[in-house]
Order: structure tokens, then sequence, then C-alpha cells
DNA sequence: GCATTGACAAGTG
DNA sequence: GCACTTGCCAATG
């Protein structure tokens, strides 16, 4: 895979340090796409497929909300992933979504 | 090659 | 704040 669009968000959701999350359209706007937030969705689709693996888990929509929670392997060990690294996890939604919202521009730089 | 679907986002009522 | 609609692009049948 030459360097497809699906490697710029593995290499984002990578960087995302721990007890910190990060939303769709962030990326995609990271990656010059904003409107194209849904291909970061179907990339993410294929992180599993991917080496490394990359924290999905990490990855939640506009709204804090752990949107594709069920196409883990164990939809119940990414909210506690999550609550693990300090994340508060309340009805599959961050809490605190708006401080441990990650910034991946922040890296980009 | 066309139609449908999808881990989303932004705008409108 | 919630529900509905539109846009955007890729994968699948």
């Amino acid at each position: 895979m030459d360097t497809n669009f699906y490697e710029q968000v593995y290499e984002i959701v990578r960087l995302i340090p721990k007890g910190r999350v990060t939303s769709y359209g962030a990326i995609a706007k990271s990656l010059g796409a904003a409107k194209s937030s849904r291909m970061v969705g179907h990339a993410m689709l294929y992180s599993g497929l991917s080496h490394p693996k990359v924290p999905a888990h990490r990855v939640v929509n506009s709204s804090g909300l752990l949107t594709g929670k069920f196409h883990f392997e164990d939809p119940n060990a990414m909210q506690e992933l999550l609550e693990k690294e300090g994340i508060e996890v309340k009805n599959d939604k961050v809490v605190n979504f708006k401080k441990v919202f990650w910034d991946p521009l922040e890296e980009i730089i």
C-alpha cells in the first residue's frame, strides 16, 4: 500500500497518547479531508487487518460517542480500555471528552 | 457500471 | 438538545 489515505489515518491514530481521544473529523481535517470524515471510519474498519493494529478505541465521533465499539472483537473491552487509560466513559460516551480530546494537528506540527 | 450502505460531520427546524 | 437532510468517498453486491 502506498501512502494511502488510510495510512495517514493509521499514523494519526497511532500517535494518540494514552488517556486521550480524538474525533474522526479532527483526523480528517488534519489530512485535509474534513469532508471525507466517513473515510476515516472506513479506515478504522481496515485497522483490524492492518499492522500494527491501531488503537481505534481512542477514536470517537464528534460527540465523543463510541459509535464503533460494536465493531471491536470485544465492545465491552473498548470501554474498559478507555476507563483504564483514565477516560471516563458513561453510556458509551466520553464524559470529559473536551478535556481528553487530543488534536492531531498538535502532533503533525 | 449502478445502487445501497456505512466506525461521520455540519447545517437546519 | 434532538431529528432530519445533505455532502463526501469507498467498499460491496
